[in-house]
DNA sequence: ATCAGCATGTAAGGCGTTACATGATTCA
DNA sequence: TGAATCATGTAACGCCTTACATGCTGAT
């Protein structure tokens, strides 16, 4: 398996529950962990390919019912291994991007209004993925007794519990800027 | 200027305070963005390179006083329009990557206690990485008044703000995984 | 004497995005 | 009729990391 595509391991961990096809995959993605991960079709189909050709997954029923071929991805032994063992890495890499940050280190290099306007935007985004979270955690609240429900839980609430801090900062951060003499 | 290559404007920003090396760059990176932005030799460079070929910044007294050369770099009058149009875009790309959230989601392929042992790594981690924090934000506090340190200040609020909440998480989460029958 | 820090760069290669190409079906 | 969704893939290209190459100075 490619050393360092995490894709791999994201395609692996879901297949571990149930066929999937590329476009599956990616649907999952986007409406279950893209706050954390991201993936595109980009990634996902050559990922598949490559995986199979090494054993970790195989194809099956390629079933065409009326519609265009399908292809759906079943998880092998080699690949539940796979899995596992990187579940059992302690080590993991968490890589932070915030451009939000980058532009108010940098704030000094304009005005007082051009960073308020900068975190203003970044409040509102925040609010809007908030919201989809919090419809997300409702949801799975009804299901917590069925398996594996309690860890798509706690990273829903890992979520939320970070964009909640980001908006404190935000108040807090106002706050002390409009409070600054330029 | 590279469409999206951020390290550019990371440059900019630094050099609209001060005259740097390339050397000088990095650690600045490291020392004071890190938590939200890395950057290594390998872009910096590179970068510098091509930012002076296309008159975002020039070479300053490239002096040799005993060691070897050593190329400051100098933000032209270009390179600022550059970063402050950067900065009137609000439009910001924030992108996470948790491996840690990604291992969590799937943590039902594994044992309870592996998961466990999953959020413990983290929390050692982020608990070792806010100390440091802690220590820059006492450090910016004596020195508050100084221009720009009020924009350092906010960011490194930000980080302890996320880092904190994390830690609160972390806590939720042992607790309800903890109590969760296998 | 040796290791850490200063200092600049290149090379290889991997990962990932965006855009493109193709085409069927379903719903408004 | 036309847009959205289903469905799979490729191609171009860009960004970045890691490792390598080189060599001086200062401290232990």
């Amino acid at each position: 398996m490619a050393k360092d595509r995490k894709i791999d391991l994201v395609i692996l961990g879901l297949l571990f529950h149930e066929d999937l096809t590329g476009y599956d995959i990616k649907k999952r993605i986007d409406g279950g962990i893209s706050f954390f991960w991201k993936g595109s079709f980009g990634s996902i189909y050559p990922a598949l390919a490559d995986m199979e050709k090494s054993g970790y997954v195989e194809k099956r029923g390629v079933q065409t019912k009326g519609r265009r071929e399908k292809i759906l991805y079943h998880i092998t032994d080699k690949g539940i291994d796979a899995l596992k063992e990187w579940l059992n890495v302690e080590q993991a890499a968490n890589d932070l991007k915030y451009e939000t940050m980058l532009k108010l280190y940098f704030g000094g290099a304009q005005d007082k209004g051009t960073a308020l306007k900068n975190i203003r935007y970044f409040e509102d985004q925040v609010k809007s993925d908030l919201a989809v979270l919090r419809v997300y955690q409702e949801n799975l609240k009804k299901v917590m007794d069925q398996k594996d429900h309690i860890y798509y839980y706690l990273t829903v609430t890992f979520g939320i519990d970070t964009y909640e801090a980001y908006l404190k900062w935000c108040g807090r951060a106002k706050k002390i800027l409009g409070g600054m003499e330029e």
